[in-house]
DNA sequence: CCATTTAGTTGGTGGCACGTACTAATTTAG
DNA sequence: CTAAATTAGTACGTGCCACCAACTAAATGG
């Protein structure tokens, strides 16, 4: 009854059942995982397409597909860069933004609903928990958690 | 400085960093994530391949794939059911489920890394509060978290 | 027995990721 | 001030992964 995960099987266990809800949220609107972390990403940014490649982990020949593909729905724009003729600014367009927008708004709906079957308390315990071991670990790989709160300088 | 994300925002970085490692790790034996859960999943049953697509929640054509391409590579067999003509089993070979303990292993290690950055107190206190999650979660969906330890009967 | 349901595969389509090879612009060296 | 090296981005080919629709074969049940 009372059974309990080894701490390494719980945090794998919970990252699939959250990004199943993101899955499925992001889904209904025809937005893959991948997707939704571009419109995630460009928020509060607008890189460049090798910048994009840096904050996404991915090969800068694979975020040209992906701006292509958000591009032809209209979801995202290219911009020449000002500074630079070889370089793109990639930005999200106000269609990009809402649907990122509601993406967001509904995921955040499903993962409130799966926190409160923990009591309030523990509930906090667990964010506060998680934030701090994530922005431990943000700090030692040089990662900024809050672009938009305090722009890299 | 001390700036806190919000619980939504904490589980879902959280999901993508803990996916993170397990894809970097599955990624060394050359295997991906679907492919790290199939294993898993079969490290404790030997499902058809319609309770694989229920289990994996994918559609049967699609188990279909991903059972043939584990097969090619010697990590899994297809055996005909004994009591329906139909049916075919999926079990692990030895090398499967040597390549799904090595994996484990080491993506085990980083999560333990990853943990060693918040004080012992809170990672007990943080891998409790996933793990209640979970078991609430799951008891709330009928899903068999310990299939091992409490075979479906 | 025949109609229906069920298990699994096949084939077509599209997204996604990679490596390689390429063009154009920029930077660095001599 | 040019020539070489680096950098930004794209194009192309490959393979994995997921879906749907259509199909075969076996089981079920009137």
């Amino acid at each position: 009854m009372e059974a309990r995960l080894s701490a390494v099987d719980a945090l794998a266990q919970l990252s699939f059942l959250v990004q199943g809800i993101l899955e499925r949220r992001a889904g209904e609107r025809d937005l893959s995982i991948i997707q939704i972390r571009l419109l995630g990403v460009l928020r509060d940014r607008t890189p460049t397409m090798n910048e994009l490649a840096r904050l996404l982990d991915l090969d800068k020949s694979s975020v040209t597909g992906l701006v292509d593909r958000a591009q032809r729905r209209g979801l995202v724009e290219r911009v020449p860069s000002a500074t630079d003729r070889r370089a793109v600014l990639v930005s999200l367009t106000d269609h990009g933004r809402a649907l990122a927008a509601e993406g967001a708004a509904s995921f955040a709906a499903d993962v409130r609903l799966l926190l409160e079957r923990l009591p309030p308390a523990d509930r906090d315990a667990l964010s506060e928990l998680v934030s701090r071991l994530l922005v431990a670990h943000a700090a030692d790989h040089g990662i900024d958690l809050f672009p938009a709160i305090r722009p890299a300088g």
